[in-house]
DNA sequence: TGACTTAATTCTGTATACAGTATACAATAC
DNA sequence: GTATTGTATACTGTATACAGAATTAAGTCA
């Protein structure tokens, strides 16, 4: 083996060490995700800094790449907070995601490649195999990576990663209700993955954009009626 | 004057108050747009923080939310560098923001209220106003303007926010092709503002988007016989 | 002269220090 | 008993320090 091949080989490992601050932002958000901190808690730097072990500094930048994610806020001069999403908000999200799930599902279909075809007939024998033996977690594991290759094969990384970010942002509402709503979830992805693989672009985007809706209004209404989350400020 | 009302009045005083690493984030933005350091420059935090004349703390907040809005790159242990963008990702930006710009406009369309309707007015006045007399300067201006107030009117902060990014993030390039084509984009707005004040939601939207595949196309033409910017890596 | 090695320098990642600001709580006044 | 002030504590914003990695410069050998 020459040298060439040999750096190339394992140059890659130190790109791929995480500093500091991306281990404790992949942590913290994760276990803000986990529910281990409840919206509205308050994250001092200090206290994370014991937390983890580490000095405040990555604590920091690790905050401040969550507020950018807008898992986190930080109003001035005041401690961290993780991010309550009101009615509202959640609202604007769930139409949003539903108009760009529909236009990224346009997107793939415009750019079906014999490639992609072939990951999205895998994903759907699965999950129609998982489906059949109502295996529930393997569902649940298959529907989240729907939305991931869906968005790949978009093939248009600003809008992938978009939706990324606001599928986080909601992760936790909707899986409140993927519970229940697991199966049907599935066939209506199924529906649309076969929607693109027949090339009918706005069918595709029509049923991706419909099934967002559906799961949308049912976070809304399973939450309608408990209290939406108060904002504990001292105001 | 009640107590409430004193409060509310000034208690924004301190929120206002930016931080260090806001100012140099914000200053540092707008010296990149102005094109003061060009796309793959290095920025070291010693170099940036002699040059705002404070610590290295806020220039390495100030890099890591730039990073955050896609305006520089910092590969791990090395230097934060502008961030430059391949041809295929002005692309891919240019084909989202079409996309988004006509959700946008049907947003727009479906709350239109009596103010935003006003506001359109006005604006439109105004442009038209403009765009008679060959006021350059003015016409630029609103064109700017007609995207915040699209935008705002969808109601829609998450969509307003990112496409609000990816306009800047791709706002050099248009400027390049705006010299030329600023009356025709005011008609093209113009033209968006009508039918989303007559409540044409599909027309509103498929005018949007042509408009910035239009401008677009210009763009990818104009820049495309010249050299893409290269990679300055050492690789 | 030109490629390869090594030394010097610069830079990033992380920790620590300190001043100013917010928060919590007890003491005081009403 | 409630509102207000005073004071202690905790926290954030910013600066500085230092080790190790990356970059640049210098030197060596062909």
């Amino acid at each position: 083996m020459n040298d060439e091949n040999r750096t190339n080989m394992w140059t890659e490992v130190g790109q791929q060490h995480q500093s500091l601050n991306d281990t404790v932002a992949n942590a913290l958000r994760k276990a803000i995700f986990r529910g281990d901190f409840k919206p509205g808690e308050r994250l001092t730097e200090p206290g994370l800094a014991k937390l983890f072990g580490v000095s405040r500094n990555p604590i920091r930048e690790a905050l401040r790449k969550l507020q950018s994610e807008g898992i986190v806020e930080i109003p001035p001069r005041k401690s961290a907070r993780v991010a309550l999403l009101s009615r509202q908000e959640v609202e604007e999200i769930i139409e949003l995601r539903a108009e760009l799930e529909g236009l990224s599902a346009r997107f793939a279909t415009r750019r079906l490649t014999d490639e992609t075809r072939k990951s999205f007939q895998k994903l759907l024998d699965e999950g129609n195999e998982a489906a059949k033996n109502n295996d529930i977690d393997k569902i649940r594991e298959l529907n989240s990576e729907f939305h991931g290759l869906l968005a790949s094969s978009g093939k248009n990384r600003y809008l992938a990663d978009f939706m990324r970010m606001l599928r986080e942002r909601t992760l936790w509402l909707f899986n409140q209700v993927m519970q229940d709503r697991g199966i049907d979830s599935w066939y209506e992805h199924a529906a649309v993955l076969e929607a693109v693989m027949s090339s009918d672009e706005k069918l595709a985007g029509l049923l991706a954009a419909r099934h967002v809706r559906k799961v949308g209004t049912d976070i809304l209404t399973a939450t309608g009626e408990e209290d939406s989350p108060e904002e504990n400020d001292t105001a």
